[in-house]
RNA sequence: UCCGACAUAGCUCAGUGGUAGAGCAGCCGGCUGUUAACCGGCUGGUCGCAGGUUCGAGUCCUGCUGUCGGAGCCA
C-alpha cells in the first residue's frame, strides 16, 4: 500500500491507506484513545479503539509519546460531527519512540521557545508561518519574472559598505585586508540592469546594529528590484502590483495556514493596487495633527508608523523624504532639490516599514559629488560611478524585507518567528 | 549605547518580612468521541549570582549577570 499525505486525505474516503509522521498529541478515553498525527503536509486525527486492534497495537498507542515517528494505517473517515478527515487506526508502525519532548502543552516564555528553536519549529502555528513565507517567496519570483524581471544574485562577500550608514560584519580576506557582509545587493544590480534591463536579487543580508526590537534581525532575507528606463512614479506601481500579488497569493494557497495563526483576513481582502500615497512633508502634518512631536526633517519613528496608518486599511507609501536623511544614492526632486525621489511603503495594522525604494542619481558628477559629501571612499565606488559613464539611463528600483512582509501577512509582531533560525544581537544558537 | 520591567520546580506562573505553592510535563490508576480532554494519587526546589539590613529575607537595599519590551538605526 502506498503511502498518502494528509493534505490529500480527501480523496481516500473510506479507502484503508497509510500515513507517515508524528504524533503531536494524544488523548485517551477509557477503551478508545485519539492521536493527532501531523505529515508536514497537514493535520488529522487517529481513532483507535481497543476492541478493534490487537492488543499489542493498543498498548503502544497508550504509550507512544509525543513527537514520536511512526507509520499509521487505516481507513479514513469523516468526523462524526466536526467537517474533517479521521483515520480509524488498524496499525502503528513505530519509527523511533521520541524521549520526553521539552516543548509542552502549555505557554512557554521566547527565551525558552528561540533556545528549542529546531524543535518550536514544529509546531503548528510556527509550520503556518514557514508555508506563507514560501508563498511569499514563490509570488515574488512568479511576479517579478512575469513583468519581465530576471534574478540575478549579488555578492555577499563585498568590500566596502553599500550605503555607508549602517555597521557591518567584518571579517579578514587573506591579502586584500578587510572584507564586510553584504548588507544590500542593490548597488550590484544596478549594475545588471545595464545588461538585463530588469532584475531582481533574493539573497540573506547582514546588520551589525545593535537594534533590539521586534522589527529588526542582524541575517534577515531581502529580495531587491531594479529596473531600466523606471523613473519614481512608476516605482512606486511596481511596488504596489506585486504586494497585491503576494497578498492575493497567500489568500489564495494558505487559507488552512492563516486560520492556525488566527489571522483575519478581512484586511488582506482589501490589499489592492493601488496604495495610498502622501509626501513626507504632507505626512508630517498629519502626525502634527495626531499628536506626534516629529521635526520637519525627522525621518519616522516606530510610533509614528503605526500612528499614521491608524485610519488607513491598504499601504502608504511616504514619499519625496528630505534629501539629507537618505542615502547618497538617491536622486533629488527636479521640482525641489531638497527632496529626494524615494518612498517607504508602510504596511497597515502597525507593521510599519516593509519597502524603501528610490529613484537612482544617474549623472556622474552629481554622483561623485554625493559619494564626497557623505564622506564615502570614492576608489571603493569607482566601479559604481562607471555605470553613469557607460550609456546611463534613468532608473528606480526598491528592497523588501522578507520577515516583515512576512510578519505582517502572518499577522505575527516579533518577526523573529518568521525566519527559521534567527540570528539577533544576542543569539546565535541553534 | 540609553530607558523601563522581570529572574521561584523540566515548562508557565502565584507567593503583599514569619513552615516553598498551583497548572502543565513525567510516573501510577480511572473513563468508548476526546479537542491545550477530564478525574484521583505520586514525583519534582542552590527562589539567577555576590554582599548587606533584620530575631527572621523568595519578599527590603546595593552591585553583577541574564532575559524581555522600547528608543536610535533600518527591511
Amino acid at each position: 500500500m502506498k503511502p498518502t499525505f494528509i493534505s490529500e486525505i480527501a480523496h481516500h474516503l473510506d479507502k484503508r491507506t497509510i500515513v507517515r509522521g508524528w504524533v503531536y498529541n494524544k488523548r485517551f478515553s477509557g477503551k478508545i484513545g485519539f492521536l493527532q498525527i501531523r505529515d508536514g503536509t497537514g493535520f488529522i486525527q487517529g481513532v483507535v479503539v481497543q476492541k478493534d486492534i490487537p492488543e499489542a497495537m493498543w498498548e503502544l498507542a497508550n504509550k507512544i509519546t509525543l513527537e514520536s515517528s511512526a507509520i499509521i494505517e487505516g481507513t479514513v473517515t469523516k468526523h462524526p460531527r466536526n467537517d474533517v478527515y479521521e483515520l480509524q487506526v488498524s496499525n502503528i508502525k513505530l519509527v523511533q519512540m521520541a524521549e520526553e519532548y521539552p516543548i509542552g502543552k502549555k505557554e512557554h516564555g521566547p527565551d525558552f521557545l528561540l533556545d528549542n528553536r529546531h524543535l518550536w519549529l514544529r509546531s503548528s502555528k510556527q509550520w503556518a508561518i514557514q508555508r506563507i513565507r514560501n508563498t511569499i517567496i514563490n509570488a515574488t519570483y512568479e511576479h517579478l519574472n512575469s513583468t519581465g524581471f530576471i534574478k540575478i544574485d549579488s555578492p555577499i562577500l563585498t568590500p566596502a559598505a553599500c550605503e555607508g550608514t549602517t555597521t557591518l560584519f567584518e571579517l579578514e580576506y587573506f591579502d586584500l585586508g578587510k572584507a564586510y557582509l553584504s548588507q544590500s545587493g542593490q548597488l550590484y544590480i544596478e549594475a545588471a540592469i545595464m545588461s538585463h534591463g530588469r532584475v531582481f536579487d533574493f539573497g540573506p543580508v547582514f546588520r551589525a546594529e545593535k537594534s533590539k526590537t521586534r522589527r529588526h534581525l542582524t541575517e534577515f532575507w531581502m529580495m531587491d528590484a531594479e529596473a531600466a528606463f523606471v523613473e519614481h512614479d512608476e516605482n512606486l506601481k511596481i511596488q504596489e502590483n506585486l504586494v497585491s500579488f503576494i497578498v492575493e497569493s497567500v489568500l489564495k494557497k494558505n487559507q488552512a495556514e492563516l486560520k492556525i495563526l488566527e489571522r483575519d483576513i478581512k484586511p488582506l481582502e482589501k490589499i489592492k493596487a493601488p496604495f495610498y500615497r502622501m509626501t513626507h512633508a504632507e505626512a508630517v502634518a498629519k502626525l502634527h495633527k495626531l499628536g506626534s512631536d516629529i521635526k520637519e526633517d525627522d525621518d519616522l519613528g516606530g510610533d509614528d508608523e503605526t500612528l499614521i496608518m491608524q485610519d488607513l486599511d491598504k499601504p502608504l507609501f511616504v514619499e519625496k523624504y528630505p534629501a539629507k536623511v537618505k542615502a547618497f544614492y538617491m536622486k533629488r526632486d527636479p521640482a525641489n532639490p531638497e527632496l529626494a525621489l524615494c518612498a517607504d511603503l508602510l504596511a497597515p495594522e502597525g507593521f510599519g516599514e516593509i519597502i524603501g525604494g528610490s529613484q537612482r542619481e544617474d549623472d556622474y558628477n552629481v554622483l561623485l559629488n554625493r559619494i564626497k559629501e557623505h564622506n564615502l571612499p570614492v576608489k571603493a565606488f569607482d566601479w559604481y560611478l562607471d555605470l553613469r559613464k557607460y550609456g546611463s539611463v534613468p532608473h528606480s528600483g526598491f528592497g523588501y524585507g522578507l520577515e516583515r512582509l512576512t510578519g505582517w501577512i502572518c499577522g505575527t509582531p516579533h518577526i523573529r518567528e518568521t525566519i527559521p533560525f534567527p540570528r539577533l544581537i544576542n543569539r546565535l544558537y541553534p
